[in-house]
DNA sequence: TGTACATCAGTGAACGCGCGTTCACTGATGTAC
DNA sequence: TGTACATCAGTGAACGCGCGTTCACTGATGTAC
């Protein structure tokens, strides 16, 4: 970690790459991100960008993982903000940030929660802790319901029996000590988010069907929260 | 509509592109279709496909269109093999077939409700029919439920006026006569379930957390009806 | 039934484009003594 | 403080690739009389 005028530059050259590339994948997509592209627009020679980036599925794990921080450090922000508010209105909070965040940059959402990009992975060891964070997120607002006795451990639908020993795994390898069928009613929530955004960001509601969408995404959140509550 | 043997080969070969076009589709994904790799399967030269596909947008599109009917027909198969079962395994069982197609067929599941292709707009007139098959199925089912008395109509989380008024229009544009509160529901069923398939085919669910995924699936659908028949 | 003409499918060459990646190189910046 | 050397950023040419689309053309198939 030296720190002279040379290291410094580099550094700043770094973060214009990952500027130029999110640019990038906004106005053309992912498929379509391309090093000789980030080199034009970074005044360089196409093979100068190597000196930064091994390759472009380098460049792309990087814009992945700054698209994941975002959208993460916009949640724990509104997290701070909101901390006065109960559990529920902190997870409404929540995923309206990533609304709004996936409407605003809808191609880097789809880098993160739509198709893949083919014949590129991101590399676990690099993605899976930024990728966690909203979930991660809104499983400790769960467990706060249940820890305030808003959230009950029965639910009217019975877990079969291999699942029940997934989610009881899970909870354990991530220390949240929630109940299973808990457990399970958050997973159905956040695939309830992020289906309402996918919905609605990819287009599937048609354009012209629903005039206020925001007011229509908080209806289901507030929704699935009363579905998480259970009973 | 003639049927000599030339129209006849003009339909075999347009079948044919098809074809070569989904396969392409599910090995590279819909930004790297091309019609030149379409033309090399078919044994022809590059521009003899224009004879055939007015350019590649258009080819796009038959793949989009073919790729909603064939969900939507096995989603209607399904229907006509549960005709006897209630309307909530019905819903369930239709739920499972899309996600087995999707699983099936994750790139085609891709163009239809992954990212936008970046540069390609779906054309309305010819895509919207059979990309609402599916809702519409649900929606039906939804409308059983609600007359044979199981699904009720006021819940809890009472609908902002805005909210309803799209809705109460959305319910007569499709002539299903369902009350807002209960439309609404059927929205957040859909986004449940598409957001079900969207985080498990685009692998968010992580690899191994979950043993048996299905378990998982038909655990959130049942949680899903549940909420749906409201109180 | 036979011939003349029109239609149509497929060819091959060409245009101009962008891509990822490698490699030997120059010249500036830093470092060690 | 000054010099010799090592490091490093950026160059420019090149490799080989694939793409969409146009256009004038040939030769086979169909149609009208």
């Amino acid at each position: 970690m030296s720190t002279g005028p040379r290291a410094q530059r580099r550094d700043d050259i770094s973060q214009r790459i990952i500027e130029i590339g999110r640019v990038h994948l906004t106005e053309r997509g992912a498929a379509a991100l391309s090093l000789r592209a980030v080199a034009r627009d970074l005044g360089m020679v196409s093979s100068a960008v190597y000196r930064y980036v091994a390759d472009r599925d380098a460049l792309l794990t990087l814009l992945v993982v700054d698209a994941y921080d975002e959208v993460g450090d916009l949640v724990d922000m509104t997290l701070v903000r909101e901390s006065r508010r109960r559990w529920d209105s902190r997870l409404l909070a929540i995923s309206q940030t990533v609304r709004e965040w996936a409407l605003a940059e809808p191609a880097r959402y789809a880098l993160l929660y739509g198709s893949p990009v083919p014949g590129y992975a991101a590399p676990a060891e690099v993605t899976v802790a930024p990728g966690t964070r909203i979930v991660l997120a809104l499983l400790a607002l769960l467990a706060e319901g249940v820890a305030v006795g808003d959230v009950h451990c029965d639910g009217s639908v019975p877990l079969p029996r291999g699942l029940g020993k997934d989610l009881r795994r899970i909870s354990r390898e991530l220390q949240l000590d929630l109940a299973e069928a808990v457990l399970g009613r958050g997973v159905l929530f956040w695939s309830t988010m992020f289906g309402a955004i996918s919905l609605e960001v990819f287009g599937q509601l048609g354009g012209e069907s629903f005039t206020e969408p925001a007011l229509l995404f908080d209806h289901q959140i507030r929704l699935a929260i009363t579905t998480l509550r259970g009973d």
